[in-house]
DNA sequence: CGCGAATCATTGT
DNA sequence: ACAATGATTCGCG
């Protein structure tokens, strides 16, 4: 198990990998800011990780980076260890993965298409322990009402992530319903 | 509007 | 097993 940090403009983000084989599998990603220092926090969560100097693949490196900056781009699922999430997680973070670049969809409707129509609050918590923010896109999962809601990385963010997107988010934090996908 | 009850998967005890 | 805990939602006063 390997991490390296992944300096984007001011930001830092922290990504840990494992190796099967030739194939990457990205094990997890922690988003820039908040308290303690980025190795801190890897090492802590993942004993047995090793430090990398030089990025292991410098496809993934641009590819983090591009979509923290809003840019459109595709990988694959496969590129994500997502052995270790439960059913439910594992079910809400492919439906969220497949919300389109620049649309945002509600908890309640994620709830929805997932078979689980009342499970918006349980959509939220997956969420809440969503492994690979930037790459399974939560901040675009949104409340009914319009409003930003939660965000791991702090709801101001949120909003910036998505305002990277193209997504205009009116005076009054609420995003409009032409960006709603489902 | 604000408030509380409903809802449901996960986690800790 | 069971109670507690949320990145929520909806209906009511």
């Amino acid at each position: 198990m390997f991490y390296q940090v992944i300096k984007v403009g001011k930001d830092e983000i922290g990504l840990v990998w494992d190796e099967a084989g030739k194939k990457v599998r990205v094990e997890y990603v922690y988003l820039p800011g908040d308290k303690g220092k980025m190795a801190n926090r890897i090492v802590r969560d993942f004993p047995a990780v090793h430090k990398t100097q030089h990025s292991i693949s410098k496809d993934i490196d641009q590819l983090i980076a591009g979509l923290y900056n809003g840019q459109k781009k595709n990988f694959d699922l496969s590129l994500l260890n997502l052995s270790k999430l439960t059913d439910f997680s594992a079910k809400v973070l492919r439906q969220t993965y497949k919300i389109p670049h620049g649309k945002v969809a509600t908890y309640s409707g994620l709830a929805a298409k997932i078979g689980n129509p009342r499970a918006a609050r349980a959509v939220g918590t997956a969420l809440a322990d969503n492994p690979f923010p930037i790459l399974i896109p939560c901040h675009r999962v949104i409340r009914a009402d319009g409003q930003l809601g939660q965000f791991g990385g702090g709801s101001d963010m949120k909003k910036k992530l998505l305002e990277r997107e193209g997504i205009i988010i009116d005076p009054q934090g609420v995003v409009p319903l032409k960006h709603m996908s489902y």
